[in-house]
DNA sequence: TAAATATTGTGATAAATGTCACATCAACAC
DNA sequence: GTGTTGATGTGACATTTATCACAATATTTA
């Protein structure tokens, strides 16, 4: 637990980036960094929200205990608030986050958030753009998880991944084969099939996590056809 | 278009009963009632977001268009405000509100409601605990719809309707069957079969469009197991 | 009222994908 | 090293569910 030094911080969220001196002040001593190894938990479905986690660097993914096994709600990267809805919606956590790479998080006190929603109508605008824009990229992906078969789905988080996160055509998976079907709400079995399948048609190269789409192109077919 | 009368109105949301005096007065002179009947479109996916929707009476279908067909994201009863993310989050519209029932909307301009939040911090937390609400129940309803197959879907919207909406074991389908494919992302013809076989096995009645749940106990272990 | 249109029910069939079983491979601990 | 554990690949098969086709009702419109 780093004494953080908010003020001086250069990975302030957008929100954050509103605050005045004073408010910068009060969040420097009402707030903690941790880091987490890839793996750990930053924190679990059923336990209390007690405070606001506010990815600094890494790459986390968001999920949830479904009927039959996990569901991968969402990844999220660095800068991002983790778990509003889940700390603000309930007292208990809905669902979990885990870090897919090392993580730097800066547990935030609840009612010191709340004090700057309350105080700095700017801080709370920009954290509702914030809520609203995660919704509509949201229901976006719901929409087309539902409608799409495995082909079309894979192909989505495979772009999504390209993207959004790493910005490259090249990359190296940071999920497992369960977790990617976790994500898609497949089975383990068949993305692991749908994978070589692409690789065949030389859609895309898979070397142990190493990924190269070769023709992004056809992907983007195969993800609109679904 | 009724000259409304927002001070006076009874059908408040909980944010809007923290206005001031005042405040409620700029709504007054910036927010217009307009009714719609059952089927009318309220705001359309693809044209610009201009205004904020609050639904002051009735049922809305939330859906969008996806790959195959639509998709409904959700039912939303009022009294609730009904675009905030797709109003907030980009100019265009993401998504589509449709009336199920005869309904009331008090269109607000979104100037007036931006000034409310960053001038009134309890009316802008009150707008993220709605937002934050609504992503918990959207995240469980998407997991579990993900995860469970036709007749566990199509039990927990049944009983979904029964506890959320009508608060009643009888009430009469606010949706056509393939309104609720497009719920549970399945087929028209899926979904009628799977109604007969539940009234086969005697877990609902059934008679046009009035639906009564004989056998809530079962219908709830069709819904968790799947 | 009749015609037109939308909604629903149901059988036959095909396609997609989950499940089971087992082999292989890699990483890590001891 | 060697054994243990977790991750992955793949064949065979069963199951679920979409699709197509068409009939039967409802509902709306002319």
């Amino acid at each position: 637990m780093a004494n953080p030094e908010c003020r001086l911080c250069s990975f302030k969220s957008p929100a954050a980036e509103l605050l005045s001196n004073d408010e910068l002040k009060a969040l420097e001593s009402n707030c903690a960094q941790i880091n987490f190894k890839k793996g750990e938990v930053i924190f679990r479905e059923g336990t209390l929200a007690t405070n606001i986690a506010y990815l600094k660097s890494g790459l986390v993914k968001v999920h949830m205990k479904g009927p039959v096994g996990d569901k991968i709600l969402r990844l999220t990267k660095a800068p991002a608030y983790l778990g509003l809805p889940t700390t603000f919606g309930d007292k208990l956590n809905h669902y979990s986050a885990t870090a897919l790479t090392d993580v730097h998080i800066c547990f935030i006190s609840l009612d010191t958030f709340r004090d700057f929603i309350f105080k700095n109508g700017s801080f709370a605008y920009e954290i509702i753009l914030d809520l609203c824009r995660n919704e509509l990229s949201d229901y976006q992906r719901y929409t087309n998880m539902s409608q799409k078969q495995l082909p079309g789905r894979l192909a989505e988080i495979l772009l999504c991944m390209s993207h959004e996160v790493f910005k490259s055509t090249t990359y190296e998976l940071p999920l497992t084969i369960s977790e990617l079907a976790d994500f898609i709400s497949s089975s383990r079995e068949s993305v692991s099939r749908q994978l070589s399948e692409f690789s065949k048609e030389g859609i895309i190269n898979l070397n142990k996590k190493e990924l190269q789409i070769l023709n992004e192109d056809f992907l983007r077919k195969i993800c609109s056809k679904g």
